[in-house]
DNA sequence: CTAGGAACTTAGTAGTAGTAAA
DNA sequence: TTTACTACTACTAAGTTCCTAG
């Protein structure tokens, strides 16, 4: 039963016994909240229109604590020297990234250098990074690392619950009357970009955050909050209500860019374009037959660019890569399916191609795939007197296939494909599931299996955790232990049934049965127990470099998985997160026999 | 018609807090 | 109680898409 009625059912509140009074207010406060939170029950179209908030107040962002000086030096030459805060700043984020991956780096190295050496300007007697020792700073954020873990239970707590009051206090903004989260109240502290891969901007020093940077949109009717800095002024306050940011600032790495104060997953504003772009990725189920048959045709077709438009379509709707921008080379080189140039693509027997190029994050997208001959065949002519490292489909870009795809289906882009396949895999390999008298433990691996395949097809992957051969090493002396334990419970039962066949009275007897039974089940136990830890170090293994979550959040319509779990008496705890829980709270109500 | 701006989604990793094992 | 893992969350980089101005 709607939940909302239930609350107004007279056994309800006969239930709580509340006073009328009591229950007034109650069921006022709860009705609002109901009415609130529940926008997916009766949504209208005109919540996806450019409106996208009628009242909107929040408090603004805040910024990180400014920079304290420890004032301890550097060496350079033998001398050592104590720099201006703003320069010590510097030398410290760098301290803090010796020892990491990032040190040895050499763009990063090369442009923090360059960051640093500026910073400390022309005159400067440090002229080389390399002559720089940081150990005395590296010591001192030892010891503040060692400090931190150090904290007692009541510093630790306190820590805690001035976190959590500073979120209460700001962490949340009230649109068209309804309180929400906020996904990034806190502005990005200082730091050296993290630029992944070969980006060449990484080692930049990422500079402070100042309230004039920072653009506040906010209704007009709210009141303008507080510049929480003092003796600086907002940048800019705006009144946009077509947009659902609510500030932004410029990108301190990528002149061309901003950096955006959303709210967080949980948010109608969030959760209705999360909800809205699985319906188009099922409405793209109705629309698939067409679009597959157009890009056939197309594929087929005497126009070059025809070819072109319709195998980039087919590598993305069979192989679901992403479309691929063009980049410029202030970024790392990585491509997708548009961008893919000729050294990406090798021909092998069988009409069998390998792709091997840098995808999103630098992740290595290496995948030997049969294709269909006609495009095998095309995909060979584009390659024809080029070289290498020229476009494979030079005659279309991401704009141009989305056009296409604009005149099959009204909203269609190409990252609906992704979306509608990575969900179809899903449905699909659940659906081969049916035993249903199954432990909870197989029931998950079954899940995690399906799961699998869809980071698969989306090339989802995450980097082996540092001492994974220490756990699986863990995992496998548990197993040696039990192992040796089922020899000494056999043991036992050895001994016992000849203790058995000695004994004289009845009595003896039994008792002995029972101990031989008992061992018995102990040893069936620890058996079973086994074979649970090797399917753990299976299945470990199995995924270990796999990015299972990616999809969980991103790719898979979650009515699929809330649909299966009740079918399946799956709890949903074992497969969602209490944050994506939330997140997906609009679909939690999905009946068990719900199809994408 | 194209380049680049603006806004929003998707992505992996670092760090943390809670929990299990020793 | 300490240590070691594990499961999350926080963080922010890196994509896509759509639009507008020239």
């Amino acid at each position: 039963m709607d939940l909302l009625r239930f609350l107004e059912h007279p056994s309800f509140l006969l239930f709580r016994r509340f006073s009328h009074a009591n229950i007034d207010r109650s069921l006022n406060r709860r009705r609002k909240l109901l009415k609130q939170s529940h926008w997916w029950k009766n949504y209208s179209p005109e919540s996806t229109s450019t409106v996208k908030w009628t009242t909107l107040s929040h408090h603004g962002v805040i910024f990180p604590p400014p920079y304290s000086p420890h004032k301890i030096p550097i060496i350079y030459e033998g001398n050592p020297i104590i720099l201006k805060p703003h320069q010590e700043e510097a030398a410290t984020l760098w301290a803090s990234v010796i020892g990491t991956q990032w040190e040895t780096k050499e763009t990063f190295r090369k442009n923090f250098e360059r960051s640093f050496l500026e910073t400390l300007g022309k005159r400067h007697k440090i002229k080389s990074l390399d002559k720089c020792d940081f150990s005395q700073i590296v010591e001192y954020l030892e010891k503040e690392k060692e400090n931190k873990k150090n904290r007692t239970a009541e510093e630790k707590r306190a820590e805690k619950e001035e976190k959590l009051a500073l979120y209460k206090k700001k962490g949340y903004a009230v649109v068209d009357g309804v309180k929400e989260k906020i996904l990034n109240f806190v502005v990005e502290p200082p730091g050296l970009f993290r630029g992944r891969g070969d980006h060449p901007k990484a080692g930049l020093i990422k500079r402070r955050i100042m309230p004039e940077d920072v653009t506040i949109n906010i209704g007009e009717d709210s009141k303008i909050p507080k510049c929480p800095v003092r003796g600086h002024k907002w940048g800019n306050i705006v009144h946009n209500h077509t947009v659902t940011w609510l500030a932004y600032y410029k990108d301190p790495i990528l002149p061309n860019s901003f950096k955006y104060v959303w709210l967080a997953a949980t948010s109608k504003m969030k959760g209705l374009n999360d909800m809205l772009k699985y319906e188009k990725a099922r409405k793209l189920k109705e629309f698939i037959d067409k679009a597959r048959e157009s890009y056939w045709s197309k594929i087929k077709s005497r126009i070059l660019l025809d070819r072109q438009l319709g195998s980039a379509l087919y590598l993305i709707d069979k192989l679901a890569l992403r479309v691929g921008n063009e980049k410029s080379n202030e970024e790392a080189d990585t491509v997708g399916c548009c961008s893919l140039r000729v050294e990406h693509i090798k021909f092998e027997e069988d009409n069998k191609i390998t792709l091997d190029f840098l995808a999103k994050d630098c992740m290595r997208y290496y995948n030997t795939i049969q294709i269909d001959p006609e495009v095998y065949k095309n995909l060979q002519d584009f390659t024809k007197n080029k070289d290498l490292d020229d476009d494979l489909f030079d005659l279309i870009r991401s704009n141009t296939l989305n056009d296409y795809l604009k005149s099959l289906m009204e909203g269609l882009s190409s990252k609906v494909f992704r979306t509608f396949n990575a969900s179809i895999r899903l449905q699909e390999q659940l659906a081969i599931f049916n035993e249903k008298n199954l432990q909870l433990e197989d029931k998950m691996q079954f899940f995690i299996k399906a799961n699998k395949e869809v980071a698969l097809l989306c090339n989802h992957q995450k980097t082996v955790p540092k001492n994974f051969d220490n756990q699986l090493e863990r995992i496998n002396s548990q197993i040696t232990k039990k192992k040796s334990k089922i020899e000494n419970l056999e043991n036992h039962a050895k001994e016992l049934r000849k203790k058995k066949r000695l004994a004289k009275s009845e009595n003896v007897k039994k008792r002995i049965t029972t101990n031989i039974k008992n061992t018995k089940k102990m040893i069936e136990k620890v058996k079973d127990d086994i074979e649970k830890l090797e399917t753990r170090i299976e299945m470990k293994e199995d995924t270990k470099n796999i990015a299972l979550e990616t999809s969980k959040i991103n790719y898979i319509d979650p009515r699929i998985v809330v649909s299966w779990c009740k079918k399946n008496k799956v709890p949903l705890d074992k497969v969602y997160s209490k944050s994506l829980k939330e997140k997906f709270k609009w679909a939690m109500n999905t009946e068990p026999d719900w199809v994408f």
